[in-house]
DNA sequence: TTGGTTGTTAGCGAAATACCAAACTAAGGA
DNA sequence: TCCTTAGTTTGGTATTTCGCTAACAACCAA
């Protein structure tokens, strides 16, 4: 979990997380939206995939990253755990304003 | 939010908010729960404090830290903003399962 | 006023992180 | 086979981060 937090950190990291939640995306794709070289990103690519935040799906030469969702509400729950007994009613409040949003 | 993230990202801070959430402490007390020199937990909490994570009560020469629970909607709606539509009865779920076990 | 207690700040070293260019691997196409 | 394309790995540097000790500021009590 630890992991998890650490990719989180990363302000880059969390916006290749936002772009692959739209579609799913190539390394090269991915490389042209960002104004970072190559090798960075794929190293951010290695650090979420040791998070389990994202799978990889290999094709000839072209490697497809998509957002893995399940650790989602592992993270939630550990944010749960951090902050302890919140207003149920405004943490799910919360949480629909989030889900209107997207 | 950056700055919430990377203060959520240290082993030791998330602990830290762990404790207060049972309880407020004073940086003394927290000091011998620590096995951590107190220069290094006073570093601890400006980051938690500049992430508005924790707030501080100064009387006499005693410091009491408390959890700011506020901030907790903000990084779950920033997190669903990342993860994008998750089927809301296994979120709800996961809420539910952690807040049982707290 | 002097001394003890509480907590923060300053300064430093070690380790981790983020970035890049260059070298490398693997798959296709001419 | 040779060349190009897609992506990762390697090696290097600069910055950040985490930890410590030592010095400091503020309060209180004798």
């Amino acid at each position: 979990m630890n992991e998890v937090f650490k990719a989180l950190s990363d302000p880059t990291r969390r916006e290749i997380l936002r772009v692959l939640r739209q579609n799913d995306h190539t390394a090269g794709e991915l490389a042209d939206l960002f104004p970072i070289s190559k090798s960075t990103l794929s190293g951010h690519f290695n650090v979420l995939k040791a998070a389990d935040l994202i799978a990889q799906d290999k094709r000839g030469t072209t490697v497809t990253y998509r957002l893995n969702t399940g650790v989602f509400e592992e993270v939630v729950a550990h944010l749960f755990d951090l902050f302890g007994q919140v207003a149920p009613a405004t943490s799910s409040q919360a949480a629909l304003t989030a889900k209107e949003s997207a």
